[in-house]
DNA sequence: GCCAACGTTGGC
DNA sequence: GCCAACGTTGGC
């Protein structure tokens, strides 16, 4: 089982919707690194840290876990979705994406206080520059988040 | 709104 | 294959 932080701009989709909607369509990613994590890596039963971005207090806000292998992307296909792409085929669909299902709310663990911390100074997000929006999570790293909840 | 950093596009 | 231009992300 691996680990995972998926971002989500809380206006786009956020962790209390979620909480409402129990499970959830990942549709809209549309970077080629995003995508292979999830089609390669992802399996049933990983754990995810829902991370709310581009929003006044960025940070962890929950728990979520993958519930179902990557599938294609309806977005991709309709016309009036901000997703679509017209490159895309159904025989051979560009964008992909897992379902991810509500574990639990967390308190906020800011941006701020994940840089303040020497343990976590390694995390994928955190690097310098980073704007992949689904990032690998280490299992130590799982841990010491954990704890902190 | 600014801007650093990065990914993608497209001409050559 | 190179690389400049452009677009996007996302914290501040």
């Amino acid at each position: 089982m691996r680990y995972w932080l998926m971002k989500s701009e809380p206006d786009a989709y956020s962790i209390d919707r979620l909480a409402k909607d129990k499970t959830a369509p990942w549709t809209g990613v549309r970077n080629y690194q995003a995508r292979n994590f999830m089609r390669d890596q992802m399996a049933k039963g990983d754990k995810v840290l829902f991370y709310h971005s581009s929003c006044e207090e960025p940070g962890i806000v929950g728990i979520a876990e993958v519930c179902k292998l990557a599938y294609p992307d309806e977005t991709q296909f309709d016309r009036k979705s901000d997703y679509y792409d017209e490159k895309s085929t159904r025989d051979n669909p560009r964008w992909l994406h897992v379902d991810v299902k509500f574990v639990k709310k967390t308190r906020l663990i800011g941006l701020a206080e994940l840089r303040g911390n020497k343990a976590l100074a390694n995390m994928r997000v955190l690097a310098r520059g980073n704007r992949l929006s689904i990032t690998p999570v280490d299992p130590a790293e799982w841990e010491i988040i954990n704890k902190l909840l």
